[in-house]
DNA sequence: TCTGGGGTCCTAGGACCC
DNA sequence: TCTGGGGTCCTAGGACCC
């Protein structure tokens, strides 16, 4: 049975007084292709050509001896890795986001790749939403590439408040990003999807038959590939369908809370405020070895990159200023098979040692039978560190952990 | 030649307490 | 020695999102 979303009861609420609340102007923006969008502001010379950025190699453009630069091309690439995102061109040849490397490659052997560069997106990242803060300051962050608005309480009529949003983005970053604008997040998520790139979609409540209804259920944010396959196998794949759904059949096959969420989304109808300034739950660090290892042959690697899991996690929570009193593992099998396992302290900390004395501990409860593709290593129930009494953190201490690796030693 | 990395939220069962 | 009931915390897994 799929589980999904989020604060059912917000739904309840307007169920019980659809009336009182006035209507309310929320916009959701998205960059256009962002990260792939950044890269050829450094790139000019790649416009028009597929591009794609992801993989793990280090496949950087090299430059040349007559000063021009030779880029990677999909077809060179060997390896684990997926694509991060495309340009609408490589779009074009079917490849998207998540989707494989080297399957990308078959699709698209001469497109160029680049490297996945957190650093640049994330300084693009900081100018659009300065520029957009400037006009209004009610905005919920909700990734790099995208935010919600209110702006209920501007004054200007929308198209005139989107033009000048879409024009404070592109002066400050030279991109184009694509808005909705609507009465609640639900549906201006929906529609800054409509119209890409560049797009402009406002609509209110009236145009919900003709414009939502007609989408695919996996437009709206929350129904996945699980939901989606669900639904499709009881014949509705369209939100006019599910709309039309009986709420009692709905009940019937995904519970009676997911049901309600469901028939109310199809109907357009969200009263979840804007949130912002988010505190983090949890913070971690993972990686998939570029072959499977094994736990009792590969066992001096694992263990070098559970300590290197644990010091960079420990490094991520001192330089964010929290601590952590949850610590978790997470393995991913060779078959794909993910498993967890997690430890409560008495007490936060940030400090390595006491991470990686926690994590080799969860790590033993964990029966290894087959060999690994993923580590990864988790902190979460987490505090401000000035929140704390005085706390046990030891950032400059290197770790003595060579002598207890909780991996099975060889016979 | 499958399937990255960093997150959030939800569910569900058991422990434990009153 | 027959069994309520609520609340909270902990742990594991899974769906989903960017």
């Amino acid at each position: 049975m799929p589980r999904l979303k989020k604060n059912y009861t917000t739904f309840n609420i307007s169920r019980l007084s659809p009336m009182n609340t006035p209507s309310r102007r929320i916009a959701h923006l998205d960059m256009d292709a962002f990260y792939a969008s950044v890269e050829l502001l450094r790139y000019p010379e790649l416009r028009g050509l597929p591009v794609v950025i992801g993989g793990r190699m280090d496949h950087r453009p090299v430059r040349l001896a007559d000063g021009s630069l030779h880029f990677s091309r999909l077809h060179e690439y060997a390896g684990r890795g997926v694509i991060t995102t495309s340009t609408y061109e490589a779009r074009a040849a079917g490849v998207f986001s998540g989707m494989g490397v080297m399957k990308a490659a078959r699709l698209a052997p001469h497109a160029i790749l680049l490297p996945v560069d957190f650093e640049i997106y994330r300084h693009y990242s900081r100018l659009f939403k300065t520029a957009v803060a400037r006009i209004t300051t009610q905005i919920e962050d909700t990734g790099v590439d995208e935010i919600y608005m209110d702006l209920s309480d501007l004054p200007d009529d929308t198209p005139t408040l989107a033009q000048r949003i879409k024009q404070a983005v592109r002066d400050a970053t030279g991109l184009s990003c694509s808005i909705g604008i609507t009465p609640n997040k639900l549906l201006s998520k929906i529609c800054s999807d409509l119209e890409k790139p560049d797009g402009l979609t406002i609509l209110g409540m009236p145009d919900i038959p003709n414009r939502i209804w007609p989408l695919s259920v996996r437009k709206i944010n929350g129904i996945g590939p699980k939901a989606t396959q669900k639904l499709a196998s009881l014949g509705i794949t369209t939100i006019a369908e599910l709309a039309q759904a009986e709420l009692n059949f709905l009940q019937i096959h995904f519970g009676r809370s997911y049901a309600i969420w469901l028939s109310e989304a199809s109907h357009g109808i969200d009263t979840r405020p804007l949130i912002s300034n988010t505190e983090p739950k949890s913070i971690s660090r993972e990686t998939t070895f570029e072959r499977d290892l094994h736990p009792r042959y590969d066992r001096p690697a694992l263990s070098e990159f559970f300590t290197a899991l644990c010091k960079r996690v420990a490094a991520d929570l001192q330089k964010k200023g929290y601590a952590g009193r949850t610590i978790g593992i997470k393995l991913r099998f060779e078959d794909f098979h993910t498993v967890t396992r997690d430890v409560t302290l008495a007490t936060h900390t940030a400090d390595p040692i006491s991470i990686r004395r926690a994590a080799g501990e969860c790590l033993k409860r964990v029966p290894l039978k087959k060999k690994l593709r993923l580590l990864g290593v988790r902190v979460s129930a987490l505090a401000t560190i000035h929140s704390l009494p005085t706390l046990n953190t030891s950032p400059q201490q290197e770790l003595l952990l060579a002598p207890c690796s909780p991996f099975p030693a060889s016979e």
